[in-house]
DNA sequence: TATATTAATCAAAAAAACTTGATTAATATT
DNA sequence: AATATTAATCAAGTTTTTTTGATTAATATA
């Protein structure tokens, strides 16, 4: 009799997906910082410019991390003239981690 | 008047590399499937050579995603003869995910 | 004792992630 | 309208991570 191995499954292999690109957003150094940042903010979102100055990174560089926490929806962009404003998407965040993680990275 | 920039909080700094490890460990397909393949055993064990088996890797690649999860304590290791046999430190994966996670992932 | 098995470690190559300065586009200000 | 500011994107260079095959050490088996 022949065996027919089962296809991959769809699902389980996305699922590994989200959590890798998940994990990978927040493996890292400067973009935990720039979470802790947006985090203690009074407006609970800052800009670019705002970034670079409270974290003393260049423009093109911010925008390289930034860019990987949106699209892992960790953050949300809102555009307001010229300035880009990013906000932590807490949800999403809150599917992953524990809340004394939540609270203690961001 | 003198200002003293505060000194970078050791603490502080600590805990970034704790987080940062941690979620590098578990940025990583096969690293997900490693755990996961633990915690679907029988005997929530494995060795490299089972490893090798299910998951179709080869030994010295195995040794290092291994190892990173040994230095990230996810995992631990116990040798029993030639075997080196993993299991899974479910505490210190739950210092940092929430119990939904841990259960989809491991 | 000689041989086989298990698995860590190494160095070199390959791949991926990150940094940098420049360019670009959009909006704001003069 | 001209100039300045904000921030995304690009391409090139740099660094880090991952893969690979070989070597090594330890233990098991004949």
């Amino acid at each position: 009799m022949e065996v027919i191995k089962s296809s991959p499954n769809r699902t389980e292999e996305e699922q590994l997906d989200f959590y890798e690109q998940m994990f990978n957003a927040l493996a890292d150094k400067i973009r935990l910082k720039i979470l802790h940042s947006i985090r203690q903010s009074n407006t609970k979102s800052l800009c670019v410019c705002d970034l670079e100055e409270l974290l003393e990174l260049k423009q093109s560089k911010l925008s390289y991390h930034l860019k990987k926490l949106v699209d892992a929806n960790i953050l949300i962009a809102e555009k307001h003239g010229t300035w880009n404003y990013y906000k932590i998407n807490e949800q999403q965040i809150q599917v992953v981690l524990n809340e004394d993680t939540c609270c203690k990275i961001l």
